[in-house]
DNA sequence: CGTTGCATTCGACCTAAGGATAATAGTGTT
DNA sequence: AACACTATTATCCTTAGGTCGAATGCAACG
């Protein structure tokens, strides 16, 4: 374990280094390798795709809410991502485990609880804060945790049509885009459908839009989502 | 002037009273309607629709965001809004104009402040703390604006066309719900489509989401809305 | 090493969406 | 009364969306 390779991700400068400076300290030997944006996230993780753990920091430039996360998830499903922010509520905390992150670390968590957790995810496992209930009675924040858990099942490819088809694309754009026949983009977008639960694709649009990029505010309440196709 | 009538909407008992006590003192003789809800609201001014002017809390049961501004000045144009607020945000305030509010008072203005402002909205003016600037340099923010003004110029009946696509809905079960015939729909949505200036309804129904529903998070930055539907 | 499972791809086929045009009717303003 | 605007509908046509079935290829498993 002590030669693992870690990579880190966070838009500040200071508490990279300390991030930096803690992992080193906590896990002597690892290789570290950091990123200051999505954008370096990506070639970073592209350049090291055998990296046995993530270090991600929720809003960094080029991405809003969970969208990196959910990437990652979809990307490199074999790679262990761990959340490190600032946020203490226990929706995103849940949120982000739904999206399939291995850990959570509050970013006030202490040193040594660090360690504990980057030791446990390095293992297989997941670590999340002690005093955080897993599971919740708010109907509405339910919904949304199901929903969460349906985005998190789908495959790179029907993500990256999602995420597209969030900003309005048609399919014959998106086909283009990724350089496969509209057919195959339609067959995605079927299978999207069916992994959401829903029905058309504007349902579909708007999901992805409050799931992927919302924060605190649309957390707590929620509303109706998939209707049958119903007669008429 | 003196005998106006006004409806008051907030759900917040204390402060509802506490706007009443103001208002009959700097406008004596005004009657006074209160609504504690959206649902309320919708019967209070429906049985009152030659009200001269209503006072609007946004964040009430059954809205989210600024839907309530929008249907109201959609439902009845002739009556001004005056919208009462908690949030002094500058964007908060640009947005509630642009979506047509005559004015916004935030909670922390003095008391005559609110008498200057109400006389001066009764009077058919608009009215705005003082030292919030009404434009803006962030690029991100105008185009936010630029929509918002566009979703206020749409009819009545449009913006529940509108709403219902943001649902997911199809054309057949819109039609359905208004009673009128699929092919009304089809030129409702065309209309729509063009006021917006986008050209699917993915993208109407993703940027309603985002416009009427979205709090403090997506108001500061922004992305690409519409695309020509390019060449393939 | 085969086989099972899944992701990805695609074509055929049918339904939904949307543009153009035109017509009727109600409403409210000038 | 004339005008402007909204709402409603129909017809025709083109494009976009979505389902089904099926082929390919890869990777894990026994």
């Amino acid at each position: 374990m002590e030669n693992a390779k870690l990579i880190i991700a966070d838009d500040h400068p200071l508490f990279r280094a300390a991030l930096r400076e803690a992992v080193t300290r906590l896990l002597p030997g690892v290789a570290i390798v950091e990123a200051v944006s999505f954008q370096s996230l990506q070639e970073a993780v592209g350049a090291n795709s055998d990296a046995d753990l993530i270090l991600l920091d929720l809003h960094m430039p080029g991405t809003q809410g969970f969208s990196s996360l959910v990437y990652l998830r979809a990307q490199y499903p074999a790679i262990p991502v761990a959340i490190v922010s600032a946020a203490e509520e226990p929706a995103v905390i849940r949120r982000s485990l739904d999206f399939g992150a291995a850990a959570y670390i509050p970013k006030s968590t202490p040193l040594e609880q660090i360690g504990i957790a980057l030791r446990s995810v390095l293992d297989g496992g997941v670590w999340v804060p002690e005093h955080i209930p897993t599971s919740t009675a708010n109907d509405a924040e339910n919904k949304e945790r199901d929903l969460a858990q349906r985005v998190a099942s789908l495959t790179p490819q029907q993500l990256r049509v999602l995420m597209m088809l969030a900003d309005g694309r048609l399919n014959k754009q998106i086909a283009g885009d990724l350089d496969v026949s509209e057919a195959t983009i339609k067959a995605h977008m079927t299978a999207v459908l069916r992994k959401l639960g829903l029905y058309r694709r504007t349902q579909a649009a708007v999901l992805a839009q409050r799931l992927l990029q919302a924060e605190s505010a649309s957390l707590l309440m929620g509303e109706e989502i998939a209707s049958e196709p119903d007669a008429e």
